[in-house]
DNA sequence: GGATGTGAAGTCGTTCACAGCT
DNA sequence: AGCTGTGAACGACTTCACATCC
């Protein structure tokens, strides 16, 4: 079954939620408890949980710990995955809260910098394990002993491409890139772009346009 | 006139390859170039652009320096913009590139932490002047005086409708969220979500069902 | 009653094919 | 010839209205 980018991101953040109302303790849930916290409607939320068949009970609601397993096992998050972040030897500019990856299933494994000063110290953080800080060339074999699932990119525009290729060469098909430029990869590779000057442009015009005609 | 997210996305995504470009002195463009630059198709960028009148020349192609002067004016991004970041003492973890921001038309003004520990130290950079850390408390006050115009908010997710609360208070009305959760604003607010995870979960995704057909 | 599930209608966004300008 | 601009077809997504089940 194919499933657009859109309803992915939504079930992302149905998930989340659902998560966080679990360990609360909570039991049941409606389409439109989800649809209010995550700010869409019931019926979308009902829609694109009843793709993957019948996992909500009808005059009830839907059970919160089979629910989230549900979206967890349509969205092959059952596993824990393997990041790499390479970026600026400001490690801190690394666009990550770690604490947020530690909820969601996801690991820190390996940091890369492209700028050699800055490599061979390395990383302490009162949630995270140390991690080393290694030059760009031990990626690829970095990459199969430590089986990274993604390498999330925050050089600089100018470098990305380049970058990304040595990721491509390493075998790493899941990549996030950080900057406001595209990369091209090969088939089977697949970049998405988390890029916050994008956003805030949109914001900014978002702001521009509604706050011209204010009143009721 | 009514323009969708989507397109402002795009066009945010023009405007910094054709910023890159007149930088490098280039004059002339066209929307094939472009789209491949961007990963879009030509004629996406053409009708992008034709929303807003003649902006190309027909047999020729775009003029860089109108153009991207052009989208600027059309994104309201003509003068800078004040940013403060409100989140994790451990003050790397805000989700920033500083130099992007300032390429990016963008200028940061303050940073603030819930966890008074955290407070009344400063962070200096190489790229960026000194910036004192706040407590939350002064936000108000601040907002004002340096004219903040969009606030980041990099608290945990329990924290964040609290923290969202407070910025709306201070009437900063552009919000960017970075964690996976969903606040609630007043009218004429308007909140952003830049989340690592619900992009990472949709790269997971798109890997496995690609990833299974991987022969041609 | 109160909730989910779903075909049909409606809306929005993208692509196609081609007209028009240099 | 080469490139932009655009109405029409196409496809994807969302909403509506209602059937269905506990």
């Amino acid at each position: 079954m194919n499933i657009s980018e859109t309803v992915i991101n939504r079930l992302s953040m149905y998930m989340h939620y659902l998560t966080e109302q679990e360990e609360r303790g909570e039991k049941l849930t409606s389409s439109s408890d989800i649809a209010q916290e995550c700010g869409v409607t019931a019926v979308l939320v009902r829609k694109d949980l009843a793709r993957f068949g019948r996992l909500g009970v009808k005059g009830i609601g839907y059970y919160i710990p089979d629910l989230c397993q549900g979206i967890k096992s349509i969205l092959g998050l059952e596993s824990r995955l393997h990041i790499a972040i390479i970026g600026r030897s400001d490690l801190g500019l690394c666009g990550i809260s770690f604490k947020e990856f530690l909820d969601s299933n996801y690991v820190l494994v390996a940091l890369f910098d492209t700028e050699t000063a800055a490599t061979d110290r390395s990383v302490t953080s009162d949630i995270l394990p140390s991690v080393d800080i290694l030059p760009l060339n031990r990626l690829d074999e970095v990459a199969q002993s430590k089986k990274i699932d993604i390498a999330i990119v925050n050089t600089m525009p100018s470098e990305v491409q380049q970058v990304v290729d040595q990721v491509v060469k390493g075998g790493i098909r899941g990549i996030i890139n950080l900057s406001p430029v595209y990369a091209r990869v090969p088939k089977g590779y697949i970049v998405k772009n988390v890029c916050f000057a994008t956003e805030q442009d949109n914001l900014i015009y978002l702001l521009q346009s509604q706050g011209i005609g204010d009143g009721p």
